[in-house]
DNA sequence: GTCTATACGGAGATAGAC
DNA sequence: GTCTATCTCCGTATAGAC
């Protein structure tokens, strides 16, 4: 059989760039693999069902890749750093509460605590819609399940979380602490305490539960509580 | 080769009670493949090495236990429940306090909110004690990465520390809360938030890092400012 | 670079003697 | 009830043509 020719706007054959093809071929082999990882975990996926799913051949992915476990790595690792890139938070806002860049009532709240609460409360919940997307959990599964045969995904986890997440959190902490807003002896402590009351309380049942998508009401509700009870502990009142 | 005899303290040959002697063959089976499957995860588990750790042939493990889907979920399931039978939290010193049975200083602390806070800390470090220990910690990841494959062990994990943890905490904070002991208008979610803040940060560690024991000290620690905050939030001062 | 066809081992499960 | 020996299939990985 021939090879089908494809065709531009203007009917004009389309040559492909052959590093574009082999790009390309790439990417579709990673998303079958990631398809299949999650859906049958590490060991029972197979790599015929990503050679069929992927549509490219067997040897192909053994040429770009070299084994199943370093396809293994190399998608979820990627996965993992694009995941936690995204969910990137901007939370400057946090960090400048009680200065002269935080504007005041132009945000809506027109007390220092209240717009601390507000940005504490913002922060979590962003994090949590993105954790708690059924997709990430299940990538999240995947990985635990696996941490005995690959350590250096716990530890990948551990650094993209951290560096994405509590970090900035850390710093922002130890700025309103300094700065006498709040009264966090302990911020790597206090960060992992706030993470744990908002986003962890659902992550918990979800991670026993896959497939079920957090309820934004019931997300606010719980998010909104764990930083009322972070606040209380650490507040200046 | 002929048949071993095992003699009693006498002298006397034990003749084995056939039924006895299934029941162990029964056990040395279960044991061996719960830490073979502890090792490889359930996929990777293969029947051989069960069959070789446990010193019975695998036509008799098949007879006992029919599949290796089969096994695996007798073998989880009862662990599971053992587990949290042994960790069953005797915390009837919890709801007691603020009562008459509440024998004030003879525990060692004088006033209701240090008795109240000592019996917390020691119900969360218990509770954190049994749960973070490596072999328990492994099981949890076992589950966890199973969990779409099995989403039977999901509710039943479910249930057993919802029984076993949970519910005996929320009985027993609606008692204080009625007793104006504590101000808790949502139990449910306050010993979700209790368990986060205690139980839940050191084991976000250990979940991604496999193998590593907790340092008392550091539990203790952690325990106590986790306790310290949901009192901040829920104590009535 | 990409394909088809295949090598080679190990998987889960069972038949039949005792 | 328990064993030994075996069936059958599917796994990962590669050789060699184009």
């Amino acid at each position: 059989m021939g090879t089908q020719d494809v065709l531009d706007a203007y009917g004009i054959p389309v040559i492909p760039d052959p590093a574009d093809a082999a790009a390309r071929k790439r990417r579709s082999i990673t998303d079958a693999a990631l398809a299949e990882f999650l859906a049958e975990g590490y060991s029972a996926a197979s790599m015929d069902a990503i050679t069929q799913r992927s549509g490219v051949s067997k040897a192909t992915i053994y040429k770009h890749f070299g084994s199943k476990e370093r396809l293994f790595l190399a998608v979820v690792g990627n996965v993992l750093a694009q995941t936690y890139a995204d969910a990137g938070p901007a939370d400057s806002a946090l960090a400048d509460i009680g200065t002269a860049a935080d504007t005041g009532p132009e945000t809506g709240f027109d007390t220092v605590s209240a717009r601390l609460r507000a940005a504490l409360v913002r922060v979590t919940t962003d994090w949590a819609r993105v954790l708690l997307r059924p997709d990430i959990m299940a990538l999240r599964r995947l990985v635990i399940g696996e941490i005995d045969r690959f350590p250096q995904l716990g530890q990948l986890w551990y650094r993209v979380t951290y560096d994405r997440c509590n970090r900035p959190l850390v710093e922002a902490l130890t700025m309103l602490h300094a700065r006498g807003v709040l009264d966090v002896p302990d911020p790597e402590l206090a960060v992992r305490q706030l993470v744990a009351t908002t986003v962890g309380v659902p992550q918990l049942v979800h991670t026993f539960a896959p497939g079920t998508e957090p309820d934004e009401d019931e997300l606010a509700r719980v998010t909104g509580s764990g930083v009322d009870l972070f606040l209380a502990g650490y507040g200046r009142t």
